[in-house]
DNA sequence: CGCCTTCTTGACACTCATCAAGGCCCGTGG
DNA sequence: CCACGGGCCTTGATGAGTGTCAAGAAGGCG
């Protein structure tokens, strides 16, 4: 199988929109200019402009905004296939920075090169808007997270939903996937101070539902996470292709 | 003076884009169906997709989500000036509802009819998309306070936030503000307790910073309530017109 | 080998939620 | 006119949930 036509975005955008060959050979033509950062470099710094998006290949990204007191809130992680900059391109938002939380490899699309692809292929167009779309309402829901879950509803929830993401890549299913999240970005990204994630973790653990550790997300019980996460995740679904 | 010259909208987005005569009235005939809503009707329902825009003329809103366990997370209010499902219809979201306030007054715009504006006079789209991009902003900049300021900070970073937003439109200065909102409606925004958030507004008033009392605010001391909440308003400036 | 990052755990303090009770204001109906 | 009821605000008492501080353990890497 050609692995062009794997790439992560591919396979997320075939999840919205039933996309034909001569889309995603579009799809695929955008994402030929690759290029390395090395874990922990700033990709767009906050306040600035960019007039270029970036699609994510492979390894995690975070995009973060630092209040002037100096503390950090992580506004959402990026895994390959989702878009870096999307929204600031669209709307000149650049409100946040993003860093790499792993080594990855991103493309690099100039914003013209993108307006034209949707130009061509409307139906690609309506794709990228959903996948915009679901970005734009995970922020919500992580406002909501954080404004009204506790503490282990809140890193359930967040768990459930990577793995949500993920498996739409093919980088996880029901049992679990691979994290490279430390335990202070979790805290950074959940509002809780990095000691108190080691103790729900553990809590989560020692119950049975969840297993975070080495790098690795198992969940040990799927059923009782989502029951006690609450997790409806019809904010992330579109059940199957809404457009055939 | 003519009155809708002064539409809240216009006003707003004049401290954008300056705009010629031509492109005002455009906007102003956006706004010429009008229609009221009482107190607390809910305007738009989570997971309903609208194929109409609403602005806001008079009167307060709220758009919030109702997270499985019942819990209300207010998203962001809107005020004058403020479109209503602008998102939803650009990008098909709908994953919050909107409810009333207080009495309103707003004007329904059909997506055609919005999209047909902007293709004619594109400064205004420009304006617009600013608009948006600064909504987008706020949203991130209250996820950020929710995860990292403590009450008092986040309170008065509130009281302060609207009162930038309510001078933008002519209803507020940095003495006060004519405020309809009750400690409960800002409780469920804080991700506070109502208890709490009448507790820390008495603390900021014995403080002589900020009083909240009888549908109003008073800055009794501006300078000290930025100190306190760390109020950095570059997110909302765009200092003078960006767009001459 | 030693440092650094990350994880882990305990002790303690403090913020904030919850429960409960009462006050004020205003509209409604007797 | 007054009594009642319902929002909304206010305040106290109490305890749970989290943050902070501190110390150590388990690896990775120069």
């Amino acid at each position: 199988m050609d692995t062009t036509v794997t790439s992560p975005l591919a396979r997320k955008l075939g999840c919205f929109v039933a996309l034909s060959d001569a889309e995603l050979s579009v799809l695929e033509r955008l994402q030929v200019r690759r290029r390395p950062f090395a874990a922990g470099r700033e990709i767009v710094h906050q306040g600035q402009s960019d007039r270029a998006v970036y699609i994510l290949v492979s390894g995690w990204v975070c995009s973060y905004k630092t209040l002037p007191d100096g503390a950090r809130q992580i506004v959402d992680f990026q895994i390959p296939g989702d878009f870096l900059g999307l929204r600031s391109t669209l709307l000149q938002t650049s409100d946040h920075s993003i860093e790499s939380v792993t080594d990855i490899q991103v493309c690099e699309v100039p914003s013209g090169d993108l307006l034209a692809a949707f130009a061509g292929t409307p139906r690609l167009a309506t794709a990228v808007l959903w996948a915009a779309s679901r970005d734009e309402a995970m922020v919500v829901e992580h406002l909501a997270g954080l404004g009204r879950r506790a503490a282990p509803q809140r890193v359930a929830h967040f768990l459930l939903e990577l793995g949500a993401r993920l498996a739409l890549v093919g980088f996880g299913t029901k049992a679990g996937y691979a994290c490279p999240l430390t335990q202070y970005l979790l805290a950074d990204a959940l509002g809780l101070s990095a000691v108190h994630i080691n103790r729900v973790l553990r809590q989560l653990r020692e119950l049975g539902l969840v297993t975070f550790r080495d790098g690795t997300v198992v969940f040990d019980d799927y059923g009782g996470l989502v029951a006690l996460a609450d997790f409806d995740p019809t904010y992330l679904d579109q059940e199957r292709p809404l457009l055939t």
